[in-house]
DNA sequence: CCCACCATTTTGAGTAGTCAAAATAATTTC
DNA sequence: GAAATTATTTTGACTACTCAAAATGGTGGG
């Protein structure tokens, strides 16, 4: 059984992954998972010999098809645990993130079975992120996010890929969940600011890096 | 915080010592966490050093204060967890103990005081296992069990203190469940055999040291 | 009292993961 | 087309466990 660090490593991947074109940055990984670069190389290169991913050396990796899979497998006990400590639990949506990402490794798949049966098959977790099929297919859509989408249209909040609870707190705060309708009314390229309206309400300034983490599609 | 390793050293430390009067000898302890017995002597050290147990060189180990608390905390995690796997996810009670073994060092007491709630304050786990209060006290009375008590009297399973699958399985089918009434109808010392009998059903035949884990009260 | 046996400890070695800091390669900048 | 900057890799070292096998210490039988 891989390690909790592989687990981790493998679960990271896949995540810059979609967000990244070709091979991911060591510098990325470094990041995301919070360690030295030198130590990422290192671990890069036994995940490497493990089959698990490619490495080019200088340029990047990338997860080979074993390494996605065991990549699923974690992001969908990830995603099933999210959704389990909110409708079960009723935890705060920006709470199960730190919860998830230790469960994530406790879980076998019996009890994830038993949990995905419980909850009804979700095909998101609380904040719209997919949950990866049983069988490891991943729903990726493309979206727009209010960074990119026309003005003044109504549309609708799918899915905010930021993480942080404080980001999420605010959001609540100012219903930008999942589902909520809204206008963006302004844009301000110069200030990087995104000014949104929803239905009923103050208008909500947005720096333009944290409108483009809300994906949205056309409302109605 | 302490290690997945050293949680679970104190917990069989807490589980041993009440087995066990006065020091829990490093070989038991061995056994229990399947390390070599040099692994033992090393780590008692070191837990020695960070004061959580006291080691007596050649005699055998304890927990300090500190280490009880901690180990009563690592408990209350396992059992809440086994008793919600039950009850919730409808797991089989042979099932669980090995999933808890993991999930113990996953949880964090935020998620723990939600399950704790969510099951309505359990006092025991599904093995009839006492439930250490989020304070630290745990009930540890001191029953007779199927290999002790009088012949011929009606008896009430309260605990079943064998972890292993294939007895609890076992068990189950021959309804031996904490809150089953039964009678011993025969023990025989030579032949290190105990005969059950339960109201409606045929008599159970169980050796002295499966009937030693079986504890129960008077019942009635 | 001594020896044999058993539990425990010691010694030496290995794996997994990490960091700090130096070396190297690739990219920009001028 | 160097020189400077930035990303990555290498090197050396450390922590936390773990095992195999040899050494040691108690105990209990003769
Ligand atoms: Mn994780
Ligand atoms: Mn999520
Ligand atoms: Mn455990
Ligand atoms: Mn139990």
């Amino acid at each position: 059984m891989p390690s909790v660090t592989v687990e981790n490593y493998l679960k990271h991947l896949l995540l810059l992954a979609e967000e990244t074109a070709g091979l991911v940055p060591m510098g990325a990984l470094s990041t995301a998972l919070a360690v030295v670069p030198g130590t990422v190389t290192t671990m890069v290169k036994s995940l490497a010999a493990a089959g698990l991913v490619v490495h080019r050396p200088r340029q990047g990796v990338k997860l080979t098809a074993a390494g996605r899979r065991l990549a699923l497998g974690v992001l969908r006990k990830h995603r099933l645990v999210e959704t389990f400590l909110v409708q079960v639990l009723k935890m705060h949506w920006s709470a199960v993130n730190a919860e998830a990402e230790q469960l994530e490794h406790a879980i076998s798949d019996t009890v994830l079975d038993r949990l995905d049966a419980l909850l009804g098959h979700p095909a998101t977790d609380p904040h719209g992120d997919p949950i990866p099929s049983r069988h490891g297919k991943l729903r990726s859509q493309v979206y727009a996010t209010l960074a990119t989408c026309p003005l003044a249209r109504p549309v609708r909040l799918v899915r905010i890929t930021e993480q942080s609870a404080e980001f999420l707190q605010f959001a609540e705060q100012h219903g930008l969940l999942p589902g909520a309708s809204v206008r963006v009314t302004d844009r301000n390229l110069a200030a990087g600011l995104v000014t949104v309206q929803r239905p009923r309400g103050q208008p909500v300034a947005l720096s333009l890096a944290a409108a483009g983490r809300i994906l949205i599609e056309p409302a109605r």
